[in-house]
DNA sequence: TATTGTTATACTCTATAACTATA
DNA sequence: TATAGTTATAGAGTATAACAATA
């Protein structure tokens, strides 16, 4: 049937999203990789030494939801904590990561150009403007609220 | 810092759509609602007596997750579950439903018009066709591939 | 006093398998 | 034989509170 939602831009968004994600998803299960981790990994590749903390903030993480994310990469030398000072862990790749991550690249590379060849050509220049406008006129979020039952 | 993700146009997917999410469902708060409880409602609006699994497909949920998710509006009295034949169930809202709904549909116009305002003027008219076209581009998706403990 | 990392915990969302009844 | 609705269950993602150690 016809969508009838089909018109709403937080509704396209949505799902233009949901697809996006599950598709990189599909493509990195090879690596054993999730886009999150990508996303990690890029980060840190881009800002070494970044503290746990600090990455949790650019990424929108929470810092409790850091400890097991950051933990289960280590653990698959991907990458490594290191003592910044007695309270902050500076986050590093290892070989393994940097390897991984460019073969992850190449990954998300594909990804980039199908989705942009999903777009009619005249209307490419203004995908990237659009989506950093939508993100970055966002307000910032407090969190989510919780379902009463009414 | 400057994040470096923000050139992949995947990245500023998510991130512009949780972003809306987010937004939207803070503005729905007052009214007890989530965005996907407006998504069904208005759903049902437009296609009366649509069939709990049917709304599932055009939604993408899971026929098993429509059960609680439907029972519950339906515990709010907003929508009615009226056996189809003996084996569907065709929805359609309520009174309360309905005037709900079109409460909720105020909600969802203000944040369309927030959404557009944050796109220069020149851009808006991509939006959509833009949205649409990576959505409705994409594969249709298996379902989301286990983590593995590498 | 504020921040970092951490543990514990809980809720939402989503996925799969299996079952019954019906088309 | 395929589909609708359902139950049960599990996993991923994400939220909050609280704590100790440190800046």
């Amino acid at each position: 049937m016809h969508d009838p939602l089909a018109n709403l831009a937080g509704y396209l968004l949505r799902r233009a999203s949901n697809a996006a994600l599950a598709e990189l998803n599909a493509r990195l299960a090879p690596l054993e990789l999730r886009h999150a981790d990508v996303a990690l990994l890029m980060l840190v590749a881009a800002a070494p030494a970044i503290s746990q903390s600090q990455a949790g903030r650019v990424l929108d993480i929470q810092r409790a939801n850091m400890v097991s994310f950051v933990g289960r990469l280590e653990e698959r030398s991907l990458l490594r904590r290191r003592p910044l000072d007695r309270r902050s862990q500076a986050l590093e790749l290892t070989g393994r990561g940097r390897r991984l991550l460019a073969r992850a690249r190449q990954v998300v590379a594909a990804h980039e150009q199908a989705l942009r060849g999903r777009v009619p050509e005249s209307l490419r220049p203004a995908v990237l403007p659009i989506l950093a406008a939508l993100w970055q006129g966002a307000a910032p979020q407090r969190r989510r609220p919780r379902r009463s039952a009414a």
